[in-house]
RNA sequence: GUCGCCUUCGUCUAUCGGUUAGGACCCCAGGUUUUCAUCCUGGUAAGAGGAGUUCGAUUCUCCUAGGCGAUGCCA
């Protein structure tokens, strides 16, 4: 049982995309089929090379692998040429050379009668031999499909109109090539967004008069932004690849595009293996869903909080690179990772709480400065002792900061707050005596120092 | 305009005609806590409107409204 993902080459991989494509895979796997890679780039003025790597990457990171391709439609063409040919000796296409301003005078007058705007069949029996090509549809009668997740959809021919299948240069459209692709790729279920709903009837005919078999379709209802109109630009991040740099865990987006419009049952933590396994057509929801960031993040930071450590290193490392942030094996990576798990929401927030033990800072953030600083004993004090603690430990180091508070009695925060800003420079460091620990006696000192000479 | 699709808490959703309509995110309150977090407990909140079928409709049918999509020599 085979699927695809079929994408144009004109922008990078986007949200909605991506679900389309992960259902598409999750199906294909769960039925132990194929999932094929098809880019759709007959429009040649708009696909582009860079739009085809950006889809690839955007799927490479997602981890949707693909058992066939990518294929290019345009290395088809002989194939579609025959199959038009073939269809125009049958007599079922034919050549029209209508203007592009008879065809515009021809909608406007439709429409101002309140009738369908539609080709008028002018030159379907005029026997022309150059020109566009359209396919001649029946005239009356019902199409009707059981779509796999809209159920039964019915659409009569006289709304659908002879549509053109190849362009003036002899290139051809759209619902030619996928009827061709679709069939010759062996596609069991054509999985889409449902603005392709109004295709698939034409698709249908398309098929019939090629007499070949039909696959099934299912189209999945659109993705829409929090205030559900289409999701734009305008609604924050679209491409797949900006949630990566926003720092969030492919595992994350991908649970949370597959509960976009799909369920099973109450659950909402799903590894990637359970997709697979638990994926089918019919839950998948019939309504648009509108994309909510917030529930994004609760599972991008569940997944941060759950993921061995050495997959958060592996993502990280790309984030680390970004921000020229060098791990060194002075401080073990893993057990500051361990100590930011719990704190971060995004790998950003992990990479920015991570420079404080791989990077000097020469100074700190004046407010807090001003604020902590102003009374040096605590520090003085901290230093003194810290400086002849022998087992550097967090629990030794705990026992410290408390006998600090005690002996100028004072609480806990009031010695705990400045070491957090001595050691991290703006305020934002984890559980204080742990932080001290991984971060070395060496370099705590150093931080005390200079925190006393703000 | 015409055609098609859709309609359960603010959001994502569950519900095989009979439920106090459930879960999750968000939000609020309380608890744990060395900042910020995490974590735990509890709470607020929904069947677009109107007919019909039925002993009984969120669930089936129809109408209306609203939203989205299509109406391209884009895909």
């Amino acid at each position: 049982m085979n699927s695809r993902f079929a994408p144009s080459p004109t922008g990078y991989l986007h949200i909605g995309g991506a679900r389309t494509a992960l259902f598409a895979w999750a199906w294909a796997k769960n039925q132990q089929g194929k999932f094929i890679l098809r880019i759709e780039d007959t429009d040649l003025a708009r696909s582009s090379k860079a739009s085809v790597a950006a889809i690839l990457e955007g799927m490479s990171w997602l981890g949707l692998d693909y058992d066939e391709g990518p294929y290019f439609q345009t290395e088809h063409f002989e194939r579609y040429k025959t199959v038009i040919s073939q269809l125009l000796n049958s007599g079922k296409a034919y050549y029209c050379e209508c203007s592009e301003k008879r065809l515009q005078e021809l909608r406007d007058g439709l429409m101002a009668k309140g009738e369908k705007a539609k080709y008028d069949g002018h030159c379907r029996h005029k026997n022309l031999s150059s020109g566009v090509v359209r396919f001649q549809n029946p005239a009356a009668g019902n199409v009707v499909f059981t779509d796999l997740v809209k159920g039964k959809i019915s659409v009569n021919n006289e709304e659908l109109d002879d549509l053109i299948i190849a362009r003036t240069d002899g290139s051809p459209t759209y619902n030619l090539t996928v009827v061709v692709d679709d069939f010759d790729m062996k596609i069991d279920v054509v999985i889409r967004g449902d603005d392709h709903i109004n295709n698939t009837p034409k698709q249908i005919n398309l098929y019939q008069a090629l007499g070949w078999k039909l696959p099934d379709f299912a189209h999945l209802p659109m993705i829409l932004g929090a205030d559900g109109s289409r999701l734009s630009k305008r609604h924050g991040a679209v491409s797949v690849m900006a949630y990566r740099e926003a720092g969030f865990l492919p595992e994350a987006l991908l649970n949370y595009l597959a509960r976009l419009g799909w369920s099973h049952g109450d659950k909402e933590l799903f590894s990637t293996a359970e997709i697979i396994e638990l994926f089918e057509l019919k839950n998948v929801n019939k309504a648009p869903a509108s994309f909510d960031a917030d529930k994004l993040l609760w599972l991008n930071q569940h997944y941060i909080q759950t993921a061995p450590a050495q997959h958060l290193l592996d993502e990280l490392a790309w984030h680390l690179q970004k921000n020229q942030i060098e791990i060194t094996n002075e401080i073990d990576i893993f057990k500051v990772i361990e100590s930011l798990r719990k704190r971060s929401k995004t790998l950003v927030e992990m990479a920015f709480g991570l420079k404080m033990f791989y990077q000097d800072f020469t100074t700190f953030d004046e407010n807090l400065g001003k604020k902590h600083f102003k009374n040096k004993a605590p520090l003085e004090l901290l230093l003194a002792k810290l400086m002849v603690l022998e087992a550097w430990t967090a629990a030794e180091i705990k026992a410290i900061i408390e006998k600090v508070a005690e002996e100028l009695s004072v609480g806990f925060g009031k010695v705990g707050q400045p070491f957090r800003l001595a050691l991290s420079g703006d305020g934002n460091a984890g559980s204080i005596d742990l932080v001290a620990e991984l971060l070395g006696k060496d370099k705590v000192l150093k931080r005390l120092q200079m925190a006393l000479e703000f």
